[in-house]
DNA sequence: TGCAATTTTCATTTTTTTTTGAAATGTTTG
DNA sequence: CAAACATTTCAAAAAAAAATGAAAATTGCA
């Protein structure tokens, strides 16, 4: 289901006690968005950065493996939750925490969510057709479609709605 | 991340069309909601069945085992997404599901998202207090907090704002 | 009450997801 | 353009989550 715990991993290099609570409050935050730890560690280590940090540094920071921090940071900014800005002099990306969260929120909706709605319209219709003409008939069958379009078109209005109000805070 | 793709258990008892793309349907709601495959499994099974199914029909007809069956009816009973019925003359419990899509909702966001709301806040608590003499003058401190705090408010009203919308429709 | 049917629990196994790290690829600059 | 640095990719390993199934607990009825 989703582990309530959040066990922190032995991190050698994270001694501030801001830091470790920060990182395991959005280890927590992105595990309940189905993003795994890496995810939360790297955001939750630049949240309270005040310089931006390079690849190479995050991994160190939090003891993980550069493919980790890779791969966390690509989907970090995915989530336009991340910016990277260029640090003179120094080749590396460097990367910074975007804190306005209504843009992570906003993202995460219209890229995770919004698309399965889409196929669900879909499903739904299919569903619709495979009726018999017998069920088709059946008050059962009827209100149960009938529930599922509900369902898809407030969906369709309540998710975007809800970015629209995250928006404007 | 999340699965995209939701390859068909091998089912050996499912045939009808309506119950797969039912069963299918449910399995990726669910997965949304962070539910484990068999949840889901078992509501798409009960929304389109006329009459109530006892545990081990289900286990049966979905070709999953008896305790995973267990496990997913307690937790669709915890969502309040399905209802018991006695059947005379039977004494297995037999299982209908609850088609008002809102009561799912809105228990899932109650039982699942406010608690972590509430968590958040003494953690961010936490946080402000480990701040030391000096940080807590710094505006980049303060706003990072701040920010923080606004997140857990906005969401301190907006979960339950969305649950009572639902349970309008 | 005693017994058989039903359900739950939970240690173990299986499956899925995440992480690792080395090789491949890409990039900058001397 | 070459070599040094940086990043991405991806097969394999590790970790986490879910499913299994047998034993334990519970239930209801004869």
């Amino acid at each position: 289901m989703k582990a309530s715990q959040t066990p922190p991993r032995d991190t050698k290099k994270i001694n501030n006690l801001l830091e470790i609570e920060s990182i395991d409050f959005f280890v927590r935050l992105m595990g309940i968005l189905g993003m795994p730890r890496s995810v939360g560690e790297i955001y939750g280590l630049l949240y309270f950065s005040e310089t931006a940090l390079s690849m190479n540094k995050i991994a160190n920071r939090l003891g993980i493996s550069i493919g980790s921090a890779s791969q966390g940071l690509k989907t970090l900014k995915g989530l336009k939750a991340i910016k990277s800005t260029y640090i003179a002099g120094d080749r590396k990306d460097h990367y910074l925490a975007e804190i306005e969260f209504k843009k992570l929120f906003s993202t995460f909706i219209k890229d995770e969510i919004m698309p399965h709605l889409e196929s669900a319209k879909e499903r739904i219709s299919k569903m619709e057709n495979s009726l018999s003409n017998q069920e088709k008939e059946e008050e059962f069958y009827i209100v149960r479609v009938e529930k599922l379009k509900k369902l898809a078109k407030t969906g369709s209005r309540l998710l975007p709605a809800i970015a629209g109000i995250l928006n404007l805070k």
